[in-house]
DNA sequence: CTACAAACGCAAATAAATTTGCATTAAGGA
DNA sequence: TCCTTAATGCAAATTTATTTGCGTTTGTAG
Protein backbone atom coordinates (compact mmCIF):
# COMPACT_ATOMS: atom_id res chain seq x y z
CA UNK A 1 0.00 0.00 0.00
CA UNK A 2 1.32 3.09 -1.08
CA UNK A 3 1.65 6.35 1.23
CA UNK A 4 0.92 8.91 -0.92
CA UNK A 5 1.25 11.92 2.04
CA UNK A 6 4.60 11.61 2.25
CA UNK A 7 6.55 14.33 -0.11
CA UNK A 8 10.23 14.12 -0.56
CA UNK A 9 11.98 15.82 2.06
CA UNK A 10 13.70 14.08 5.00
CA UNK A 11 11.82 15.80 7.29
CA UNK A 12 9.02 14.81 6.35
CA UNK A 13 9.93 11.00 6.29
CA UNK A 14 11.93 10.87 10.16
CA UNK A 15 8.19 12.91 11.09
CA UNK A 16 5.98 10.32 9.69
CA UNK A 17 8.67 7.13 11.47
CA UNK A 18 7.90 9.20 14.61
CA UNK A 19 4.50 9.25 14.55
CA UNK A 20 4.34 5.89 13.48
CA UNK A 21 6.81 5.00 16.35
CA UNK A 22 4.61 7.45 18.47
CA UNK A 23 1.12 5.68 17.98
CA UNK A 24 1.90 2.15 18.34
CA UNK A 25 3.37 3.17 21.76
CA UNK A 26 0.29 4.85 23.10
CA UNK A 27 -1.67 2.60 21.30
CA UNK A 28 0.21 -0.40 23.22
CA UNK A 29 0.42 1.11 26.57
CA UNK A 30 -1.21 4.51 26.63
CA UNK A 31 0.42 7.67 27.14
CA UNK A 32 1.62 7.42 30.72
CA UNK A 33 4.83 5.64 31.14
CA UNK A 34 5.76 6.77 27.40
CA UNK A 35 9.39 8.88 27.63
CA UNK A 36 10.88 10.59 24.43
CA UNK A 37 13.64 8.39 24.61
CA UNK A 38 11.19 5.23 24.34
CA UNK A 39 10.09 6.82 21.20
CA UNK A 40 13.44 7.67 19.51
CA UNK A 41 14.17 4.61 20.27
CA UNK A 42 11.46 2.83 18.51
CA UNK A 43 11.51 4.89 15.60
CA UNK A 44 15.07 5.04 14.60
CA UNK A 45 15.76 8.03 15.24
CA UNK A 46 18.15 10.31 17.70
CA UNK A 47 16.38 11.49 20.22
CA UNK A 48 18.25 14.68 19.85
CA UNK A 49 16.15 15.24 17.03
CA UNK A 50 12.84 14.99 18.97
CA UNK A 51 14.08 17.40 21.60
CA UNK A 52 14.93 19.84 19.23
CA UNK A 53 11.97 19.64 16.89
CA UNK A 54 9.10 18.91 20.12
CA UNK A 55 10.75 20.25 23.04
CA UNK A 56 9.16 17.58 25.54
CA UNK A 57 7.13 14.33 25.27
CA UNK A 58 3.75 16.24 25.98
CA UNK A 59 4.17 18.21 22.91
CA UNK A 60 4.83 15.70 20.67
CA UNK A 61 2.19 13.20 21.77
CA UNK A 62 -0.46 15.79 21.82
CA UNK A 63 0.59 16.24 18.07
CA UNK A 64 0.05 12.68 17.56
CA UNK A 65 -3.20 12.54 19.39
CA UNK A 66 -4.32 15.50 17.43
CA UNK A 67 -3.23 14.11 13.77
CA UNK A 68 -4.85 10.62 14.98
CA UNK A 69 -8.04 12.55 15.85
CA UNK A 70 -8.53 14.62 12.76
CA UNK A 71 -7.90 11.99 10.12
CA UNK A 72 -11.33 13.49 8.61
CA UNK A 73 -13.11 11.40 6.92
CA UNK A 74 -15.54 13.11 4.40
CA UNK A 75 -18.83 14.44 5.99
CA UNK A 76 -22.03 12.49 5.67
CA UNK A 77 -24.49 14.09 2.66
CA UNK A 78 -27.66 11.99 2.75
CA UNK A 79 -30.35 14.37 2.32
CA UNK A 80 -31.85 14.23 6.27
CA UNK A 81 -30.08 15.86 8.87
CA UNK A 82 -31.22 12.84 11.08
CA UNK A 83 -29.25 10.36 8.51
CA UNK A 84 -26.65 12.26 8.61
CA UNK A 85 -26.39 12.39 12.07
CA UNK A 86 -26.44 8.43 12.99
CA UNK A 87 -23.99 7.90 10.31
CA UNK A 88 -21.55 10.27 11.59
CA UNK A 89 -22.40 9.26 15.07
CA UNK A 90 -21.87 5.99 14.41
CA UNK A 91 -18.64 6.74 12.74
CA UNK A 92 -17.10 8.35 15.59
CA UNK A 93 -18.07 5.26 17.93
CA UNK A 94 -16.42 3.29 15.31
CA UNK A 95 -12.73 5.28 15.43
CA UNK A 96 -12.93 5.09 19.41
CA UNK A 97 -13.89 1.43 19.53
CA UNK A 98 -11.28 0.86 16.81
CA UNK A 99 -7.97 -0.52 18.71
CA UNK A 100 -6.61 2.10 19.69
CA UNK A 101 -9.02 4.55 19.57
CA UNK A 102 -9.62 5.90 22.61
CA UNK A 103 -6.33 5.64 23.90
CA UNK A 104 -5.54 8.15 21.59
CA UNK A 105 -8.84 10.73 22.99
CA UNK A 106 -7.26 10.43 26.29
CA UNK A 107 -3.76 11.34 25.46
CA UNK A 108 -4.97 14.64 23.87
CA UNK A 109 -6.87 15.43 26.92
CA UNK A 110 -3.92 14.11 29.25
CA UNK A 111 -1.34 16.52 27.30
CA UNK A 112 -3.62 19.23 26.09
CA UNK A 113 -2.78 22.09 28.16
CA UNK A 114 -5.33 23.13 31.00
CA UNK A 115 -8.17 26.00 29.00
CA UNK A 116 -7.42 28.97 30.11
CA UNK A 117 -8.67 30.69 33.26
CA UNK A 118 -12.53 31.80 33.50
CA UNK A 119 -14.03 30.28 30.13
CA UNK A 120 -16.97 32.02 30.39
CA UNK A 121 -17.31 33.60 27.07
CA UNK A 122 -16.49 31.21 24.50
CA UNK A 123 -17.02 27.61 23.15
CA UNK A 124 -15.25 24.41 22.76
CA UNK A 125 -12.82 25.80 20.30
CA UNK A 126 -10.62 26.45 23.32
CA UNK A 127 -8.86 23.18 22.39
CA UNK A 128 -7.99 23.68 19.05
CA UNK A 129 -7.94 19.46 18.38
CA UNK A 130 -11.65 19.89 18.12
CA UNK A 131 -11.59 22.58 15.77
CA UNK A 132 -11.79 20.73 12.66
CA UNK A 133 -14.71 18.34 14.02
CA UNK A 134 -16.41 21.22 14.92
CA UNK A 135 -16.15 22.79 11.67
CA UNK A 136 -17.74 19.59 10.12
CA UNK A 137 -20.81 19.66 12.34
CA UNK A 138 -21.18 23.25 11.57
CA UNK A 139 -21.18 22.38 8.08
CA UNK A 140 -23.62 19.29 8.66
CA UNK A 141 -26.20 21.91 10.91
CA UNK A 142 -25.69 24.63 7.86
CA UNK A 143 -26.61 22.12 5.58
CA UNK A 144 -29.85 21.41 7.00
CA UNK A 145 -30.87 24.68 7.97
CA UNK A 146 -30.14 24.81 4.34
CA UNK A 147 -32.47 22.70 3.50
CA UNK A 148 -35.22 24.11 5.59
CA UNK A 149 -34.22 21.37 8.31
CA UNK A 150 -35.03 22.31 12.30
CA UNK A 151 -31.39 22.13 13.33
CA UNK A 152 -30.00 21.94 16.96
CA UNK A 153 -27.27 24.32 18.17
CA UNK A 154 -23.67 23.30 17.41
CA UNK A 155 -23.20 23.12 21.30
CA UNK A 156 -25.92 20.65 21.56
CA UNK A 157 -24.60 18.36 19.86
CA UNK A 158 -21.41 18.42 21.37
CA UNK A 159 -23.10 18.08 24.74
CA UNK A 160 -25.63 15.31 23.38
CA UNK A 161 -23.40 13.44 20.85
CA UNK A 162 -19.93 13.96 21.18
CA UNK A 163 -19.75 14.38 25.22
CA UNK A 164 -21.58 11.04 25.74
CA UNK A 165 -19.61 8.91 22.99
CA UNK A 166 -16.11 11.01 24.58
CA UNK A 167 -16.99 9.77 28.12
CA UNK A 168 -17.34 6.06 27.47
CA UNK A 169 -14.14 6.18 25.67
CA UNK A 170 -12.28 8.05 28.73
CA UNK A 171 -14.11 5.17 31.18
CA UNK A 172 -13.75 2.61 28.82
CA UNK A 173 -17.83 1.34 29.30
CA UNK A 174 -19.06 -0.05 25.84
CA UNK A 175 -19.84 2.06 22.57
CA UNK A 176 -22.31 -0.03 20.43
CA UNK A 177 -23.32 1.54 17.12
CA UNK A 178 -26.75 1.62 18.48
CA UNK A 179 -26.12 3.73 21.32
CA UNK A 180 -24.18 6.19 18.80
CA UNK A 181 -27.58 5.80 16.81
CA UNK A 182 -29.72 6.34 19.60
CA UNK A 183 -27.60 9.23 20.74
CA UNK A 184 -28.30 10.89 17.34
CA UNK A 185 -31.81 10.22 17.91
CA UNK A 186 -32.56 11.63 21.20
CA UNK A 187 -30.56 14.66 19.95
CA UNK A 188 -33.11 15.31 17.17
CA UNK A 189 -36.23 14.31 19.83
CA UNK B 1 -11.75 26.30 60.60
CA UNK B 2 -10.68 23.09 62.53
CA UNK B 3 -10.11 20.14 60.33
CA UNK B 4 -12.35 17.29 61.85
CA UNK B 5 -10.67 14.31 59.59
CA UNK B 6 -7.21 14.38 60.74
CA UNK B 7 -7.10 11.64 63.26
CA UNK B 8 -3.41 10.87 65.52
CA UNK B 9 -0.84 9.41 63.46
CA UNK B 10 2.14 11.28 62.11
CA UNK B 11 1.24 9.34 58.87
CA UNK B 12 -1.80 10.88 58.57
CA UNK B 13 -0.45 13.72 59.46
CA UNK B 14 2.02 14.16 56.72
CA UNK B 15 -0.37 12.44 54.06
CA UNK B 16 -2.69 15.59 54.84
CA UNK B 17 0.12 18.04 54.16
CA UNK B 18 1.31 15.91 51.02
CA UNK B 19 -2.33 15.97 49.45
CA UNK B 20 -2.57 20.01 50.18
CA UNK B 21 0.78 20.30 48.62
CA UNK B 22 -0.74 18.49 46.08
CA UNK B 23 -4.01 19.67 45.59
CA UNK B 24 -2.40 23.29 45.63
CA UNK B 25 -0.08 22.09 42.69
CA UNK B 26 -2.64 21.01 40.83
CA UNK B 27 -5.23 23.54 41.17
CA UNK B 28 -2.28 26.16 40.15
CA UNK B 29 -0.56 24.59 37.44
CA UNK B 30 -2.20 21.41 36.38
CA UNK B 31 -0.94 18.15 36.84
CA UNK B 32 1.30 18.09 33.68
CA UNK B 33 4.43 19.61 34.75
CA UNK B 34 4.34 18.36 38.58
CA UNK B 35 7.19 16.82 39.80
CA UNK B 36 7.48 13.97 43.08
CA UNK B 37 9.88 16.77 43.95
CA UNK B 38 7.89 19.95 43.42
CA UNK B 39 5.26 18.50 46.35
CA UNK B 40 7.45 17.10 48.52
CA UNK B 41 9.39 20.58 48.73
CA UNK B 42 5.93 22.25 48.98
CA UNK B 43 5.07 19.94 51.55
CA UNK B 44 7.99 20.18 53.41
CA UNK B 45 8.56 16.47 53.19
CA UNK B 46 11.78 14.40 52.47
CA UNK B 47 11.07 13.39 48.63
CA UNK B 48 11.86 10.07 49.43
CA UNK B 49 9.10 9.17 51.38
CA UNK B 50 6.52 10.08 48.61
CA UNK B 51 8.33 7.37 46.50
CA UNK B 52 8.21 5.11 49.34
CA UNK B 53 4.57 5.61 50.21
CA UNK B 54 3.41 6.19 46.50
CA UNK B 55 5.70 5.16 44.16
CA UNK B 56 5.84 7.66 41.71
CA UNK B 57 3.91 11.11 40.99
CA UNK B 58 1.08 9.42 39.17
CA UNK B 59 0.02 7.49 41.82
CA UNK B 60 -0.18 10.50 43.94
CA UNK B 61 -1.71 12.24 41.64
CA UNK B 62 -4.56 10.32 40.81
CA UNK B 63 -5.27 9.52 44.90
CA UNK B 64 -5.06 13.03 45.53
CA UNK B 65 -7.52 14.12 42.36
CA UNK B 66 -10.08 10.80 43.54
CA UNK B 67 -9.65 12.29 47.21
CA UNK B 68 -10.99 15.73 45.81
CA UNK B 69 -13.66 14.73 43.66
CA UNK B 70 -14.94 11.94 46.31
CA UNK B 71 -15.54 14.79 48.65
CA UNK B 72 -18.78 13.72 49.04
CA UNK B 73 -22.11 15.88 49.92
CA UNK B 74 -24.84 14.39 51.29
CA UNK B 75 -27.04 13.85 48.18
CA UNK B 76 -30.47 15.73 47.97
CA UNK B 77 -33.51 13.99 49.32
CA UNK B 78 -36.47 16.59 48.16
CA UNK B 79 -39.34 13.99 47.42
CA UNK B 80 -38.85 14.16 43.77
CA UNK B 81 -36.83 12.59 41.42
CA UNK B 82 -36.60 15.57 39.35
CA UNK B 83 -35.73 18.05 42.13
CA UNK B 84 -33.14 15.79 43.12
CA UNK B 85 -31.45 15.69 39.74
CA UNK B 86 -31.47 19.17 39.42
CA UNK B 87 -29.89 20.23 42.81
CA UNK B 88 -27.46 17.54 42.28
CA UNK B 89 -26.64 18.34 38.82
CA UNK B 90 -25.90 22.09 39.78
CA UNK B 91 -24.05 20.95 42.76
CA UNK B 92 -21.53 19.30 40.30
CA UNK B 93 -21.25 22.01 38.37
CA UNK B 94 -20.56 24.31 41.12
CA UNK B 95 -18.13 21.77 42.16
CA UNK B 96 -16.49 21.99 38.61
CA UNK B 97 -16.49 25.74 38.11
CA UNK B 98 -15.17 26.27 41.41
CA UNK B 99 -11.13 27.20 41.60
CA UNK B 100 -9.23 24.42 40.90
CA UNK B 101 -12.41 21.94 40.22
CA UNK B 102 -11.94 21.60 36.76
CA UNK B 103 -8.18 20.59 36.87
CA UNK B 104 -8.36 17.99 39.21
CA UNK B 105 -11.26 16.05 37.07
CA UNK B 106 -8.53 16.17 34.47
CA UNK B 107 -6.02 15.20 36.27
CA UNK B 108 -8.17 11.88 37.41
CA UNK B 109 -8.43 11.34 33.68
CA UNK B 110 -4.83 11.94 32.41
CA UNK B 111 -3.18 9.92 35.41
CA UNK B 112 -6.07 6.95 35.61
CA UNK B 113 -4.48 3.77 34.38
CA UNK B 114 -5.92 3.27 30.93
CA UNK B 115 -8.84 0.87 31.02
CA UNK B 116 -9.29 -2.60 30.38
CA UNK B 117 -9.13 -4.58 26.62
CA UNK B 118 -12.59 -4.95 25.00
CA UNK B 119 -14.32 -2.81 27.50
CA UNK B 120 -17.66 -5.48 26.35
CA UNK B 121 -19.21 -6.20 29.58
CA UNK B 122 -19.28 -3.62 32.32
CA UNK B 123 -20.39 0.00 33.12
CA UNK B 124 -18.96 2.79 34.12
CA UNK B 125 -17.10 1.37 37.75
CA UNK B 126 -14.03 0.49 35.58
CA UNK B 127 -12.23 3.89 36.51
CA UNK B 128 -12.92 2.93 40.27
CA UNK B 129 -12.77 6.58 41.51
CA UNK B 130 -16.35 6.89 40.62
CA UNK B 131 -17.44 4.12 42.15
CA UNK B 132 -19.16 6.28 45.20
CA UNK B 133 -20.29 8.82 43.10
CA UNK B 134 -21.81 5.73 41.29
CA UNK B 135 -23.26 4.63 44.32
CA UNK B 136 -24.79 8.08 45.15
CA UNK B 137 -26.81 8.42 41.60
CA UNK B 138 -27.86 4.62 42.34
CA UNK B 139 -29.30 5.36 45.72
CA UNK B 140 -31.21 8.61 44.29
CA UNK B 141 -32.71 6.32 41.56
CA UNK B 142 -33.64 3.49 43.70
CA UNK B 143 -35.41 5.85 46.26
CA UNK B 144 -37.45 7.26 43.03
CA UNK B 145 -38.60 3.68 42.43
CA UNK B 146 -39.47 3.28 45.80
CA UNK B 147 -41.36 6.45 45.13
CA UNK B 148 -43.28 5.02 42.35
CA UNK B 149 -41.75 7.49 40.32
CA UNK B 150 -40.29 6.49 36.55
CA UNK B 151 -36.38 6.76 36.84
CA UNK B 152 -33.91 6.49 33.61
CA UNK B 153 -31.42 3.95 34.16
CA UNK B 154 -28.06 4.58 36.08
CA UNK B 155 -26.14 4.52 32.69
CA UNK B 156 -28.63 7.35 31.37
CA UNK B 157 -27.74 9.72 33.56
CA UNK B 158 -24.13 9.10 33.25
CA UNK B 159 -24.30 9.96 29.23
CA UNK B 160 -26.72 12.81 29.45
CA UNK B 161 -25.77 14.29 33.31
CA UNK B 162 -22.27 13.65 33.88
CA UNK B 163 -21.33 13.35 30.40
CA UNK B 164 -21.63 16.78 29.15
CA UNK B 165 -20.52 18.79 32.74
CA UNK B 166 -17.15 16.92 32.62
CA UNK B 167 -16.71 17.29 28.90
CA UNK B 168 -16.99 21.06 28.96
CA UNK B 169 -15.10 20.97 32.14
CA UNK B 170 -12.51 19.15 29.84
CA UNK B 171 -12.52 21.67 27.53
CA UNK B 172 -13.27 24.83 29.45
CA UNK B 173 -16.75 25.20 28.17
CA UNK B 174 -18.60 27.56 30.55
CA UNK B 175 -20.85 25.74 33.38
CA UNK B 176 -23.89 27.60 34.40
CA UNK B 177 -25.97 26.72 36.85
CA UNK B 178 -29.08 27.32 34.30
CA UNK B 179 -27.38 24.59 31.91
CA UNK B 180 -26.65 21.91 34.88
CA UNK B 181 -30.66 22.56 36.09
CA UNK B 182 -31.90 21.50 31.86
CA UNK B 183 -29.89 18.73 31.49
CA UNK B 184 -31.90 17.18 34.02
CA UNK B 185 -34.91 18.25 32.64
CA UNK B 186 -34.02 17.00 29.53
CA UNK B 187 -32.66 13.75 30.82
CA UNK B 188 -36.27 13.15 32.88
CA UNK B 189 -37.99 14.36 29.27
C1' DC C 1 26.85 20.40 -10.67
C1' DT C 2 27.83 23.27 -6.77
C1' DA C 3 26.91 25.71 -2.71
C1' DC C 4 24.13 26.53 1.13
C1' DA C 5 21.21 25.68 5.01
C1' DA C 6 18.26 22.86 7.61
C1' DA C 7 17.90 18.57 9.83
C1' DC C 8 20.17 14.89 11.61
C1' DG C 9 23.37 11.51 14.43
C1' DC C 10 26.65 10.83 17.81
C1' DA C 11 29.12 11.50 22.02
C1' DA C 12 29.99 14.15 25.92
C1' DA C 13 28.24 17.05 29.54
C1' DT C 14 24.74 18.42 32.41
C1' DA C 15 20.74 18.23 35.13
C1' DA C 16 17.09 15.94 37.18
C1' DA C 17 14.75 12.17 38.99
C1' DT C 18 14.75 7.87 41.56
C1' DT C 19 16.84 4.47 44.52
C1' DT C 20 19.43 2.87 48.51
C1' DG C 21 21.56 2.58 53.19
C1' DC C 22 21.46 4.09 57.58
C1' DA C 23 20.30 6.86 61.58
C1' DT C 24 16.32 9.05 63.89
C1' DT C 25 11.72 9.89 65.32
C1' DA C 26 7.15 8.83 66.65
C1' DA C 27 3.06 5.89 67.41
C1' DG C 28 0.92 1.92 69.77
C1' DG C 29 1.03 -1.99 72.76
C1' DA C 30 2.89 -4.65 76.82
C1' DT D 1 7.20 3.58 81.33
C1' DC D 2 9.64 0.69 78.07
C1' DC D 3 9.86 -1.82 73.89
C1' DT D 4 8.92 -2.77 69.11
C1' DT D 5 7.95 -1.42 64.61
C1' DA D 6 6.63 1.52 60.90
C1' DA D 7 7.50 5.95 58.97
C1' DT D 8 10.50 9.50 58.17
C1' DG D 9 14.79 12.44 57.05
C1' DC D 10 19.17 12.88 55.18
C1' DA D 11 23.05 12.07 52.23
C1' DA D 12 25.20 9.35 48.87
C1' DA D 13 24.78 6.54 44.85
C1' DT D 14 22.60 5.49 40.75
C1' DT D 15 19.93 5.81 36.95
C1' DT D 16 17.52 8.38 33.55
C1' DA D 17 16.26 12.32 31.07
C1' DT D 18 17.73 16.47 28.73
C1' DT D 19 21.00 19.66 26.82
C1' DT D 20 25.03 21.00 24.17
C1' DG D 21 28.81 20.98 20.72
C1' DC D 22 30.29 19.47 16.49
C1' DG D 23 30.75 16.98 12.32
C1' DT D 24 27.83 14.76 8.64
C1' DT D 25 23.99 14.00 5.74
C1' DT D 26 20.40 15.62 2.65
C1' DG D 27 17.27 18.31 0.40
C1' DT D 28 17.01 22.48 -2.48
C1' DA D 29 18.04 26.75 -4.80
C1' DG D 30 21.05 28.82 -8.03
Amino acid sequence: MPRSTRPGGRTARTKAVVFEAAAALVAEQGHEAIAMTDIAARAGVAATSLYRRWGDVRTLLMEVAVDRLNADSPMPNTGSLRSDLRTWARRIAAGLTAPGGSPFFRTLVATAPAPGPAATGGDMERITAFGPRLQQIAVMLDRAAARGEAAPPLMDVIDHLLAPLYMRALVGAPISAAFAHDLADRLLA
